[in-house]
DNA sequence: GTCTATACAACGATAGAC
DNA sequence: GTCTATCGTTGTATAGAC
């Protein structure tokens, strides 16, 4: 097999940065093919709807973002330090969460597929936060439940942080997270 | 003045269900048409462009929403259970914060007036939030990051169960939450 | 596999009669 | 103020040569 996939490459990639920074619904099959610079057939030939260009550029960007907060997850320190080192992970805030966004985007939640990568994301995510809280002695049933408020705090951070334009948001939202689960801990 | 704003008003509670539904940036002036039953000319007469009417529909969504939260907020009842109540509102979960959703479109982020009128309805609820829990006894220092977390619990918690196509995702981020701040009060 | 050229529908908006 | 008809542009997708 040569070497003949280059084009593909190009048009994930290029998928990925446009919808990153506009959305899935708000970027064309044609502002994709001018950002990477191949002809419009073979847009066609890799990617024969909108739907499979959509995937695999939805697929890359959740591996991606996945190991990247995996990673302050795993890392060498105690448990609820990692979970702390998770929360205040620097974040473009008003850029938003290149996955969470893609929740408030019909041509994602109307694909059923590419919303079940988008699901499944959150669901991993959640679960290794919940591993980590129970790690540092949280009993599991709460654990559960605080790993979904940690990571919705992260999330709806970032709605905050875009609605109003100020970062600040975000911060002030993670540190309320954090002064909260140590309180916790610390009594 | 006769009674000639009836076009005008059907138009505007056409593009809020509309909106509500589908997003901004995926719902067409046709479709407000069509739903709200008037005629094309009437449209662009009481709304020039697609933002006018974005403004207006947009505009009255907020108000709803901002009186509904600030009623949880200013009940006849403890602080503490005030702010816990905003918290366990009864939420359609899975289908969006009528409000935060729109932080997630990029025909509102692309509109400065638009994206001025959410952003105000967050400020003024977190400010709300704020408030209660000052009155609940914590310190306003750390009062204004804990509304900041409590607002984005509720705004991650739609996210997380758009995403998983779950509710309960976004009723164990509440609930995690809400414990958070009893553990606090209660030692 | 890649290209250029093109099809056809829906988009936001306007024209002009009533 | 409201209507029908229509404009020019962009959307997703296809055709067919190389």
């Amino acid at each position: 097999m040569t070497r003949t996939t280059d084009a593909r490459d190009r048009l994930v990639a290029a998928a990925q940065e446009l919808y990153a920074a506009r959305g899935v619904g708000a970027t064309s099959p044609r502002q994709v093919l001018a950002a990477s610079g191949v002809g419009q057939g073979s847009l066609y030939h890799h990617f024969p709807t909108k739907h499979d260009l959509t995937l695999a550029a939805v697929g890359a960007t959740v591996e991606d973002a996945l190991a990247e907060s995996l990673r302050a997850l795993s890392a060498e320190a105690p448990a609820l330090d990692r979970a702390l080192a998770y929360l205040g992970r620097p974040r473009d805030a008003l850029a938003g969460c290149k996955v969470g966004r893609l929740t408030g985007d019909q041509a994602v939640m109307d694909d059923d597929g590419v919303r079940t990568v988008v699901g499944t994301y959150f669901t991993r995510l959640v679960d290794a936060v919940a591993r980590v809280l129970t790690e540092a002695g949280v009993p599991d049933a709460e654990a559960r439940d605080r790993a979904h408020a940690a990571v919705a705090v992260v999330q709806g951070g970032y709605v905050l942080a875009r609605a109003t334009g100020d970062a600040d948001a975000m911060r002030a939202a993670v540190r309320g997270m954090a002064a909260l689960l140590q309180a916790e801990a610390g009594r």
